[in-house]
DNA sequence: GATGAATGAGGGTTCATTCAT
DNA sequence: GATGAATGAACCCTCATTCAT
């Protein structure tokens, strides 16, 4: 019946201000004493629930990660096809994001790319999040929605790469534009492709089919 | 008609071996003074050629950008086609991280983050190098080769945020796999899109045009 | 009538965690939070027992002093002779240690050289203890069974601290020794000394006596 | 031909300070900052020379062993007799205390039992020149000057571990003393003992050759 | 231009001690 | 009396940067 513990508030509010200072100032640059003072605790209650800076950043997507648990998997499912689905996986990817650019800050820049994140529970949890987005790709392919010929491994990287790719320019641009609007575009055009249709695979003097084939007999033929 | 001097040859190795430690240990766990000694310069030299380390960081991408001004444009002018200027780009852009891991690493984790970075001239030359990617998207759609919906800027978050995202991975897994193999399959999911065309658009109870418009009022409808 | 009270037996818990984890890792490295865990009870109790770490550390002898008190003098009061209850002093001395390492470490390693110890009660139990071995040794003077040319004091100095000594080492070695071997090879080298008597003075061209005299009028000869 | 290096200099100046702001305040409370500070120097500079603030601590008796090396040997080797070399060993000892009770303090109640130090090339020159006190017993012996009963570990032990008894009463007292008027009397009752050969054996009813036997036989009647 | 010893500010972390419950 | 979470002062150590040689 009772509410959150006041330990368990405390951790919050850590959590919370190291999220914002990180990402104001870089993981490096923020200073534990520095996230101590905004949270008004002392430095000696961050290290009795952290075991050291790392470990605080490392906690910083734990939030993110069951709120998205309880939501995102409810909605998903209320959802018939797997494009429909995965349209509505990329909003809801993008829109945390959006809602959040410090923990899109901290995610993109911090610890996708941080070797010993990769070894803790929280990463396991975004991994599983991130095999969604492969199952309904796989769900497409087998009720003949999307081609057969597609690799889920590619299309999730084209997607979660692009929606990467546009929030970090976001960010780093200020976050003038509205993030939300680039969603819609990146997934007409996954699933579209960019070839014109109209236009016959001879309108070319060296059309994309063959240049592939003649590419990938030499894949290296531009090394020196 | 002589090569290069000492001074920018011992410049040269001073780059080289940073790159090298950056990669291996990370900016922040990587002295100047272990930089210094496996480039068997003191550490003065390295404040003789460069401001601060972080200055030596940013003149890492240097080398690479200059090479592929050199070799990428070259390159590309001799292929013919929208679509076959694309496929190119991405092989070279790939193949550069492919052939230099430590560049990709650094390139990746370090430079793309760092707004401090975003003001040096070496973005500057990366960017005129992305800038081209959107020429080719665009030649494209002028061309009729694409179709005329596309955004350029869409179409290259995904297939640079693509390989940016199998880069990354293929560096943290250990560099085990054929990076380039992922080339193709990236360029022709960009190209043909993932949707079946032989299933109608009514063979789905919710078709994703539908989907997509019906979202598209509500973008926000999965908050709380 | 009844037993000690359970406060009393959290007191003693509390002092025989910390003897074995102030012997086991030093007093320094050792915590107060980790002698709490072990002894079963909070840090709080601690400081409800000891106004602080030292004084903790202080109050480790106490037991064997009140042990001491009760055996020790009995059984010498029960020996007679000088030289029997000089033994007999040193086998009681030395049983100690070997029968409690982690008191003999904490006593000849943290205590002896601790000039806040010597202001303790503590200290005093322990000096009374020794000062009956000065009683002893002034009573064979007395009696005749020593020599009445020897100081109480030096004598003292001997036996207890060629003991310590050998403590020490055999505590430093790893404790694989037998040290109550080590007793009786000390005594009978107070008591009857090395010189050998069969061995006239004259038999070396520097009798003991002499150099002696002669370094005692130049003490500091060899000084630079 | 030119006198130590500044950089050697600034080594034994870090050395001295330390050494005596170690014995002043002890290992622990005493902080690497004061040393710098009082050294003059920074504290960085105290770690170009020494791994950290215990290697620092190991390195203090290496002057003394040094020097001791270059004297002490010279001095005993011109010295005919065992017993002789035996007590001019206890004043060089002793006088090294005296003269430098810095180093007294530090050597006996800091290094003497630290298992750390036991690893260093320190101790193993401290233990070279205990082994020379060794040597010179088992030369008396083998000369006959001392009995052929002793044991040499022993009476080294009876030896120094006097010498560091009085020498640490000594230190704790102030200093107020002649520690050097100790020795001979030490070195009196290790030669001749403190028996008094003028009362015959059976002066009293327990003598100390039949308690030792008893005693011997049942060295543990002391225990509960 | 090159060196590398010296600097010293600053950071992460520990832990004895306190006190509200 | 007992607890143990919270405190915060203090310390060891690192390392980017400087500058006399």
């Amino acid at each position: 019946m009772s509410g959150p513990t006041k330990a368990e508030l405390r951790k919050e509010k850590i959590i919370d201000t190291a999220r914002r200072i990180f990402a104001e100032k870089g993981v490096h640059a923020a200073t534990v004493s520095e996230i101590a003072q905004e949270a008004k605790v002392s430095e000696g209650t961050i290290y009795e629930h952290f075991s050291n800076k790392e470990n605080l950043l490392f906690h910083i997507p734990e939030d993110f990660t069951k709120r998205r648990q309880k939501t995102g998997h409810y909605h998903l499912n209320l959802i018939q096809g797997a494009a429909n689905k995965l349209r509505a996986f990329a909003y809801i990817y993008t829109e945390l994001f959006y809602e959040n650019p410090d923990y899109a800050t901290i995610s993109l820049l911090y610890l996708k790319g941080n070797p010993n994140f990769r070894q803790t529970p929280g990463y396991q949890s975004i991994q599983d999040w991130f095999r969604h987005l492969t199952e309904i790709i796989e769900e497409g392919i087998e009720s003949g929605e999307f081609r057969t010929t597609i690799q889920p491994y590619i299309i999730r990287a084209l997607i979660m790469g692009a929606i990467d790719q546009v929030t970090v320019n976001w960010l780093m641009a200020g976050k003038k534009t509205n993030l939300m609007e680039t969603v819609d575009p990146i997934i007409d055009a996954v699933m579209e492709g960019i070839l014109n249709p109209e236009v016959g695979e001879d309108a070319h003097w060296s059309n994309w089919h063959r240049t592939k084939a003649r590419l990938r007999n030499k894949p290296t033929q531009d090394n020196e």
